[in-house]
DNA sequence: AAGGGCCTCAACCGCTTGTGC
DNA sequence: GGCACAAGCGGTTGAGGCCCT
């Protein structure tokens, strides 16, 4: 809710420098022009949109008001403890990226979802004295030293993001660097996870070495196999690559965030059960390194977190 | 009731990548 | 390959509402 008539210190405007084009908040009749508009002709061809509509607005400020408020698909209100859990988890995986948490939460915006993290899960994990930007205590003494040097910061803004109309999350290349940050991880890149395990992002593969398993999209499954060479692909592994599916993905997304955010207390249900790790059911949580999911004491101290909120649904879980 | 400080969140900014020419 | 434009992203801002004294 900006100012209309403030400017941000003289910097260029590139689309709202024109005169005569309004800024703020939004009029119910400049919503009704909007929306009206985008029933009828559907999005897109933003800078020209405004135009077409009738709007005074620039084409960016259009887009933004659709994407966050307008759009049927847009729920309204308070953040439910389960949201606000799956943002939690995702957050954990993915890091601040928004959008990706957002397609992963139906009806939630990015700007929405980085609002109620800036202003309520930071400063809930920081009162519980864990550091809401790499989820390890704020106290490192309670840390292994050895084994977690200092927390980076974050992902700086000059950090190149991959952007495509349905972006891939494993495009993306998503890293937790063994101090648990955030990180862009580029093609090839490897990584050390807390757990020493091995994972290595190529060509849209996030693969464990040390570890039991990988996953591999274009296989549509998840490959259980122990120890790998440095280079770990088969031809018809890297030709699977080329065919990476975001559905896949996503089930894979989801098996991390519904089963695998927390290994030690899934190890420990499976030893009570008395399970073996090589099981099936063990090979998402196998694949967790390969996202920087370090299990551990940082995977507990999550669950302090939410445990509160996730009891009643897990009990639901075990019940199923 | 007044007013000062804090909080929330819609909106904007600056940057990036993707695409077409 | 270079350029311009379109679209999308995360970070930041600040008006307005709320709370406390």
């Amino acid at each position: 809710m900006r100012n209309p008539s403030s400017s941000s210190g003289g910097t260029k405007t590139p689309c709202c420098s024109k005169v005569g084009l309004k800024r703020g908040p939004w009029t119910p009749e400049e919503d009704e022009l909007l929306a009206g508009y985008i029933n009828r002709e559907g999005e897109g061809r933003w800078r020209t949109l405004p135009k077409r509509a009738g709007l005074l607005r620039c084409g960016k400020s259009c887009r933004l008001r659709w994407m966050n408020y307008l759009r049927p698909s847009v729920k309204r209100g308070q953040i439910a403890p389960d949201e606000e859990d799956l943002i939690l988890r995702l957050h954990r995986l993915l890091g601040n990226r928004w959008s990706l948490i957002a397609g992963r939460i139906p009806g939630r915006t990015d700007n929405e979802i980085k609002n109620y993290w800036n202003t309520h899960l930071s400063k809930k994990l920081i009162s519980q004295g864990i550091d809401p930007r790499t989820h390890k205590p704020l106290n490192p003494e309670t840390q292994n030293s050895s084994s977690n040097p200092p927390a980076k910061p974050p992902p700086s803004k000059a950090a190149p993001r991959p952007r495509s109309p349905n972006p891939s999350p494993i495009s993306s290349g998503l890293e937790e660097t063994s101090s648990g940050s955030p990180a862009i991880l580029k093609e090839n890149d490897q990584i050390q996870s807390a757990d020493n395990t091995e994972a290595v992002y190529q060509n849209g593969t996030a693969t464990a070495h040390g570890g039991e398993a990988s996953y591999l999209p274009g296989t549509q499954h998840y490959h259980v196999m122990g120890l790998r060479s440095s280079h770990g692909l088969s031809n018809e592994e890297e030709e699977d690559l080329n065919c990476c599916g975001d559905d896949v993905f996503s089930s894979f997304l989801n098996s991390l965030i519904n089963e695998e955010a927390f290994p030690i207390q899934h190890q420990l249900q499976q030893q009570a059960v008395g399970s073996s790790p090589d099981s099936d059911s063990l090979i998402p949580m196998a694949a967790a390194p390969a996202f920087g999911i370090a299990a551990g004491w940082d995977s507990a101290i999550m669950s302090s977190v939410i445990n509160q909120e996730n009891n009643s649904r897990r009990a639901n879980e075990q019940v199923e």
